[in-house]
Formats: structure tokens, sequence, C-alpha cells
DNA sequence: CCAATATACCGTACGTCGTACAGAGTTTCG
DNA sequence: CGAAACTCTGTACGACGTACGGTATATTGG
């Protein structure tokens, strides 16, 4: 199931977002807080998954009945936008260095965000939670930017090219961790499974450049790294590629 | 609920996507092929959504019970690892012109297929399925960079890098539509009904850049046409950056 | 022609999920 | 001291993948 983020009432979502809900005058004292459910939840999906991430999870873990959650937070779709958006506020703004020192540092602060809190690639963010993180973030990847000779739009461009860059390369790397924790397999311990019976139905000679390419890399790049080293690579190349369109200007 | 590719039994898995078996020589004569499944299995997903895939919608849609599925298909695992590289199967190799050409030609087919087939971007494919089609694109998108001073481990990083910024590009525009046709409202629409709120809980003047490049970038684009401006616009610097690195050897 | 065997197909059941709804208990205000 | 506002909970619905055991059907060997 992919969540989708902007998803609930705009009105309650924002309140809860900018957490500006006024507190009750009557009732009984309430046992929770929404903030105290939002770090609950990201400490569940951190350690489990988003897929393990139920509301009836975070009530146990809380000592509350399921529904008890919804006198805090609407829905499911709400909680996970403000999950995502606290989740952004532990990025950094870049520097004073070059522009392309900026941009290196928010495409690894990203990466990084990513593997702490890999539940942040299954959310789509098309229409982003508009919380104060996610709009500073954008700020502050604008600032890294500004007075280049850009435009607005080549600007918005640009940042989106290269933190969509590094959450692609950060959703390989998490996929392949996740994928040796599910099946208990090293991708070595994988191929070896998969290598023989493959043997026996293809014919090496059909895909010469697959099977010369796909053996070097397998050995140059353990598995292990791998993913870190195709980040590395692939930011190089899209730093370069804005060189030149920087420069053109 | 992400869905992970090569999740089940090498050897059953291999043989399906290899269509291998041989077929039964006593018992009832079977209703149903594995193919059949697996066409009726893609056409609901593309009609519907990977959400959407059920056994049991697959079930109902071939007028058989859910659990007759099996007798065809070790699970939905398995079977979405066939749906995957029969998908595959739509793309075609690129031609004779520039290695530019070659990769473009890579980026807009694979743009082009995850428009048609959306639910691809929901499986996981760092352990993808062998099958024919999967090894096919993998050798000819190698064979697109042959020749050209590489190494080995550069081929298969330049290709990742192109392959991954596509379906990195594809997934934006992919979910800005869906996000559309769930929630009956256009980016527009959207924005209007969270900028009134928005307004009176933030200070524009604290956000000066993401004010002024968000409402650029909004008039610039409509939302309609704004995923395949990014696209264009990343792939250019992607090849730009990729051309560096090629002119350096 | 008759059993044995292999296969196809199906009904039931389990433990998940988000959350609608109705009711019960608790605190404060007028 | 009511009434209003609020917190909290139990139950219920229809969905999911698929394990299991049973029954119907086709082919094979005698």
């Amino acid at each position: 199931m992919t969540e989708y983020s902007g998803g609930g009432d705009p009105r309650r979502s924002l309140e809860l977002l900018w957490g500006v809900r006024e507190r009750p005058k009557r009732g009984p004292k309430p046992r929770l807080t929404a903030e105290e459910i939002v770090r609950t939840a990201i400490a569940l999906a951190d350690a489990e998954g988003l897929d393990a991430l139920s509301m009836r999870r975070i009530a146990d873990e809380l000592g509350v009945s399921p529904m008890s959650i919804y006198t805090y937070v609407p829905g499911k779709a709400e909680l996970i936008d403000v999950m995502l958006d606290r989740a952004f506020g532990e990025l950094t703004p870049p520097g004073d260095g070059t522009w392309r020192a900026r941009l290196e540092h928010i495409a690894r602060d990203e990466w990084a965000l990513f593997h702490r809190h890999p539940w942040l690639l299954q959310i789509t963010t098309v229409r982003p939670p508009m919380g104060p993180n996610t709009l500073g973030k954008y700020e502050y990847e604008l600032r890294a930017v500004d007075g280049l000779g850009l435009t607005d739009v080549e600007m918005d461009s640009v940042v989106a090219l290269v933190t969509g860059f590094a959450e692609s390369a950060a959703r390989v790397s998490v996929n392949a961790a996740e994928a040796e924790r599910r099946s208990g397999m090293s991708d070595e311990q994988w191929w070896e499974s998969v290598a023989p019976v493959l043997g026996t139905l293809v014919n090496e000679a059909d895909y010469p450049l697959g099977t010369r390419v796909g053996t070097a890399a397998g050995q140059e790049y353990s598995a292990a790294v791998a993913p870190g080293r195709a980040f590395e690579f692939g930011l190089a190349r899209v730093l370069d590629g804005i060189e030149v369109l920087i420069n053109s200007r």
C-alpha cells in the first residue's frame, strides 16, 4: 500500500502540522498528545517499517485502545503527513561553500535521512504536507542555487533534480538492505541460489555484455557498498551536468 | 504494501518466467494457463492499480474460485515477478545513432512504459526476476554505451544512472496523476484549498525564495505538463554530465 | 473395464487492516 | 446541580493472502 500525503482535510492537517490546536477547556485530562503519537509512530516505522505501522500497534505501544488515537489525530493519512514533516526537521541547511558543495551537502544529507527513516521512501510527496520543516527545506534548497544567474524556474528544476536523484539512489540502497533483511540472504547468496537454475535455462552467449559487465560489477563492488558507489558516481555526473548549465549563463 | 520481486522459490519462479513447465499427463483439463493469469493481472493493475490487484479479483475476472489461481502460480510474489518481466518486453532497443541518442531513447522508452504500467513503480527490483525480457533489457542498455572507452563498471554505472533517472522522473509524474485521480482535485484546486489556511499560519516573509520561486514555477508550468518538463530538463543535465565523463577518457 | 494415480478446483478458516458508530465515564462552566 | 464538552472504549464491517482438506476428473497400468 503506497501512502499518499496530503490526503486529509487541509484545515485539520495544517493545524496538526503547525501545532496550533488550542487545548480543550472541559472533559477528562487527555492522557496523550499528538506529538507523543507522532514520536511513537516514527519510532515504530523506523524499527519495523511502514507496513508494520498500524493504528492498533501505535495504541498498543502507548497503552491505550486503538480508537483513542483518533482523539488526537484525524486519521492515518494525516498522521503520516506529520511524520514526514517532523523527519524533514532533521535536515540541516548547507553552509557557505561553493554552489557545488552546497548541493552536495543537500544530497548527502537527504541520502542519510532516507537511511535513518526508510519509510519516507514509501510516501508520495507530490502534494507535500505544508509544515514548517517542509517549507524550510524548500527555502534553503533554493538559497543554495540563488545568485548563479539561473531563472526562478531553473532554480526550482535544479533543486528538484538533485533531491530527486538523492531519493532515487537512496531507494536502491534501502531496498537492497530490506531485501537482505527479509530474505535472510546476502546478494551473493541470492545470486548463488539463482545462477545454477538460470544456467540450465539460458545460453550465456545470448547475453555477452550482460554476462561480462554483470560479473565485473559484481566483483568490483560487494553488494554492501554498491549502492554507496552508485550514489557517488551519479551525484558527480548530475553536478557536472548542472555545471554545464551554469557555465552557459 | 510495497511488493518485492525475487521473493519466491527461485526454481519455481524461473520456470514460470521462462515458460518451461511441461504440461501434465493426467487429471482434468486445465481451464486456464499461467500466461492467461498474467495477462489478466496486468490488465487489472493497469486499470485499477497494484493495490486493487488481489488474487480474489483475478479469479473473479477469470470466472474461477480464488484458490484455483494457485494451481498455476505459486503465489502473488511470483506472479508479480512474471508481470514485471512481461512488461519489460514492451521496451524496444535503441537504434544506431550517437550514444546520446541511444541513451535518450532508453530513457524516453522507459518513461513511457512507466506511464502505461504505473504499478511497475511499486515493485522493488533490486533482485530482479531473471526472465528473458529483463536480461534482454540489460544487454541492449549496455550495448548503448559499449565502445566509448568506459570501463565495464562505468558502463554499468552509466546505464543505472540513466534508467534510475527515468524511473525517478516517471514516479513524480505518475504520482501526480494518481493524486489528481484520487482526490478529484487538480493541483491548482488543491493549492487553492490549502493556500488560504496556510496564509493564516505562515508569514510569507519567512520564506522569500520559496514564495517567489514557487509562484514562478507554478505559473510557468501547469501541473499537467510540469512532470514532462522536469523529465526533459533532468535528462539533458544527466546526459551532459555523462558527456563530461566520456570526454575525459 | 477397473483400480490407482495425478491433477484441477473449491469452501472454509485465520489473523490482519482502517475506522464508523454508539455509548460510558470524566471534567468544567453557568 | 445539571448540561455541555471532551476522552476513551468495544464492537463491527468488508477487505487481504493463503494453508488445509476434500471432491471431481482425466489418464495409466493391469
